[in-house]
DNA sequence: GCAAATTTGTTCGTATGTATT
DNA sequence: CAATACATACGAACAAATTTG
């Protein structure tokens, strides 16, 4: 007996799972009749139980009981920049245009505006002292309604002075930011920089996106700097951070030519090799 | 008493590592230290311990204790081409390049090389019938003697026939298959598309990046499936897959004129908000 | 190299609480 | 309200991994 009881047990099930012999949204046996089943104990059984809901294979539902987790939809984001309006991927109304093209209903709640110290990241990415204030605009979006993205843009709080007033109001920019700040100061966005990384949610993105709160589904965190002024020298003028639950997202980025399809989900399935 | 007792064990500990005043690397009390401490039977203590585990906030060693998880040393990885190479990001050359400009170490193992049936993704992204045999090559990636990635490519069997042999060979082609391709067929990589998605880890990839076997630890897949021919209609010449462990690579995409620096990883603070 | 001590891992049993139907 | 199902919490024993003497 080489492997302990609740792992032998947890792999039966995954196997069940896997094979379609359990389908998704089906209920797996009450932790009792498993019990009998196999003949372990109801802890035992738990601890298989929760080895399967760590890997986002089953979920578990107080009075109701376990279940073979539902096929997400997943939505794919475009990262690199839109060939046609030359607007950063995932951005304003290239966002809005993404999501519709997919025959889904964007929305997105008032933003909430503050300003405030620049601390650690922002401060060294917008090139600003720490301590200097800087303006930042928080919006959750959503896709049919459901949560799709926490979103935080912050801006020197020069552009305000030097004429952006709207960027101070707590409302929907439709035409986006950076449409607007060409509109009104002239800007161009010459070019942006993504940072891509993974972590466990926090509280609110947990509560926000109805991620179980026991931190088995990571967040995907997208950093963007945008930049303005020469190509010689960009100056940065805008930083987003953009949050998204990594189970339902994916994300695609082009280089150079490729076929100008609509970016299909890839499937993943469990049970992929790579070694 | 509205929050469970584990619960309130574990948040304090968090409290504790977030203060700093139990540090990375450091080792927690002993479970049976946490009992006397909070009053609480071991199971309690354990299940406290597993909130923080499953959050990659400590690490328990069998037979040593429990610990602060020490910062790992982040990889940053751009995806996005060269713009004075033109090589696709983290491709061959380009990718060494970028390791050892971070002062470090890249190598890799004896590629495996495999002849199979195309399937799934794979048949659609190279544009072939499902079961026609093409080429798969698998290959580990090490920085600085560390496992850094699992990397399958697949090309048709017709590069092969007419005349890319090496590619049949089990040997490392240190410049890079986009530069054999072109030096022996003139074939020009016009382009490429990544898929990024994150996933929990199989088993193979969880014992290869040493994560722990409980799957709280992602993986990050990045598909890449890059095109030659005319740009009015490109063709699938490629299908990449990079398989990366989430907690310690991040990776940057660049669009137009961004300023030319190093790109350092990205801090990510357990407290972070967002919302 | 071995034995003892320490520490976490697994498994059982039991009781009570909370959410849903 | 009652029944069902998962969640929390206690206690206990032995196994396995690691360090220490």
């Amino acid at each position: 007996m080489p492997e302990p009881m609740y792992w032998r047990i947890a792999q039966d099930l995954r196997q069940a799972i896997e094979s379609g012999r359990l389908r998704p949204g089906e209920q797996l046996p009450t932790e009792l009749d498993l019990r009998t089943e196999y003949a372990a104990s109801r802890n035992t059984i738990r601890d298989a139980i929760k080895w399967l809901a760590s890997r986002a294979l089953v979920e578990t539902r107080p009075g109701q009981g376990t279940f073979v987790v539902d096929r997400l939809d997943i939505f794919v984001t475009t990262l690199s920049a839109d060939t046609e309006t030359g607007l950063g991927g995932g951005e304003g109304i290239a966002a809005l245009a993404e999501v519709k093209a997919n025959g889904r209903e964007p929305s997105s709640a008032t933003p909430r505006v503050e300003i405030q110290p620049a601390a650690g990241n922002n401060a060294e990415w917008l090139d600003v002292e720490t301590g200097t204030l800087i303006l930042s605009r928080h919006q959750p979006r959503y896709i049919d309604g459901k949560p799709w993205s926490l979103q935080t843009s912050f801006y020197p709080m020069d552009l305000v002075s030097k004429g952006a007033q709207r960027l101070l109001v707590a409302e929907d920019i439709p035409e986006g930011t950076v449409n607007y700040l060409h509109d009104i100061l002239g800007m161009e966005q010459i070019g942006y920089s993504d940072n891509i990384l993974v972590r466990p949610p926090n509280e609110d993105e947990a509560k926000f996106f109805k991620l179980p709160d026991d931190g088995r589904i990571s967040v995907v965190v997208i950093n963007r700097t945008a930049y303005s002024g020469v190509p010689e020298a960009p100056e940065p003028f805008r930083v987003t951070v953009s949050v998204f639950p990594a189970d339902r997202n994916q994300f695609v980025m082009n280089s150079g030519f490729v076929p100008n399809k609509l970016t299909k989900p890839v499937m993943v399935s469990a049970a992929e090799k790579s070694g």
